[in-house]
DNA sequence: CAACAAACGAGAGCGGCGCTCTTGACATTG
DNA sequence: CAATGTCAAGAGCGCCGCTCTCGTTTGTTG
């Protein structure tokens, strides 16, 4: 919810930007639309728990709301607009819990901070699956997330998991050869190189390559489990599955743990 | 396509189980009705593909048949069944095509088949991706496949996936000791044990499971690049990529090539 | 305090959607 | 020929996103 007023307009924004004036105590107008905007978000994020993504309906909300239709158009712009609202509310979820179940892990436990990332995905996926198959499924048709607000909250966890990587290298807990070995083409180490200089990395390709590897893997893996690839009645062992998975893709990537 | 003919509702069967009687030559009637079913299903997948699968609509399909919208409702029961019909139609296709890539690569080449189903999944996901996104990406809100149309033809990816690596293995082109060594705990076990007797294989828990992770790894590389979660310029060399992942895959699941 | 402007909720309305039901035209068959 | 079955069309229901207008409320300012 802290994005909403961290999100203030540009006209706000250049008040803001006035020498401390009044700007700090909001008028009552300005807290009853905020708490408005918020409490849409809450009713919204409630229909696509239950209902999904694709039926997510702003007359649906309004009515939950005890407002008419056309009134929830005076907060948010239209049905995409809530549909960021909502993306950018449930990355930082997501982010959130993952910070926190990494930072529940000693320092110098790489592969442990890294199996911690992998079931705090998990877990909120499961326990979220329309936010996830928001963030993570097929597109929503028609709708394209605006970078620039979606892309900070929506790397959130790679940019962890590459730092969990990193700080591993440089700690020489990360294999320096790994098996089995694969050779890189130029124009993938290019890429590599690129996403080095951006991050500031130290990791040699092959590893950056393996973490890209892990990332994707670990997601494909909850993704299936999530939206119902495996059978109904395939695997029982669903907790464990993941678990295994995690572990041979941490000695993918060269953590030793 | 051919799926429509081999959909004979009950009543059909029935008049077909009926001994050899005149069950062959169709009248005009039952022609002209498998003709507009099969429009039908052509001018879905056209909008499923331009538009996704949420818009989906049968007014337009109508419009594009030049019909009125009740009109279509003789030939297709609903727009769930209508999504069935274009799932089982895409699953097929799909299977088509990783069934012939696979036979394409000598028989003894085990993780070249491998490499060939990793790529004909993703050059049939990249080139269908509103298709892709139906089978294996979010659910669409309330639509809930019927298993007994769709169990078959959407397992025959992982059925072929499987029928390599126990190929492998029986030929004797499967590590029989996969690093790094993960422990497989009883409960996992048990699960790979059902799936071993169901599917009549031989590889032992650790290369089953190591299967699976391959499964879902390959699908969530593809999903990745189809979905945009990779940002739009991080990498250009896509094909690369994937290429290097199906290599290190290949080596996780001890296929040696 | 009064006047004004901004923000607001309500309502009507547009086109599109899935889906149902009825009606009248047409073909197939006994 | 007449009975039967199939078909397209149309009207209609409730839902959707979205727009526009119209009074009312609310906060600000002269």
């Amino acid at each position: 919810m802290g994005m909403t007023s961290a999100e203030p307009t540009a006209t706000q924004a250049e008040d803001q930007a006035r020498p401390q004036a009044k700007a700090k105590p909001p008028t009552p107008r300005e807290r009853a639309r905020t708490q408005t905007i918020a409490d849409i978000i809450r009713l919204g994020r409630e229909h696509l728990a239950v209902h999904g993504a694709a039926a997510l309906s702003l007359r649906a909300v309004a009515r939950d709301l005890g407002v008419v239709s056309s009134a929830v158009y005076r907060y948010v712009e239209n049905r995409d607009e809530l549909l960021t609202l909502l993306l950018i509310d449930a990355y930082n979820e997501l982010g959130d819990e993952v910070d926190a179940a990494v930072e529940s892990v000693p320092d110098q436990d790489f592969a442990g901070q890294f199996r911690a990332l992998g079931h705090a995905v998990r877990a909120w996926a499961i326990r979220e699956p329309a936010s996830y198959a928001l963030l993570f499924g097929s597109p929503v048709p028609g709708y394209q997330a605006p970078g620039e607000r979606t892309t900070v909250p929506g790397t959130r966890v790679i940019v962890r998991l590459v730092g969990i990587f990193d700080a591993a290298f440089r700690a020489g807990a990360l294999a320096a050869e790994v098996t089995p070995a694969v050779v890189i083409p130029p124009a993938l180490a290019e890429d590599l190189a690129a996403i080095r200089a951006e991050m500031n990395l130290a990791a040699p390709d092959a590893s950056l390559a393996r973490g890209v590897l892990a990332w994707t893997s670990v997601f494909g893996a909850i993704s299936f489990e999530v939206f119902g690839q495996y059978g109904a009645d395939t695997f029982a062992a669903r907790e464990e599955l993941f678990e295994h998975q995690l572990g041979v893709l941490q000695g993918v990537v060269g953590l030793q743990g």
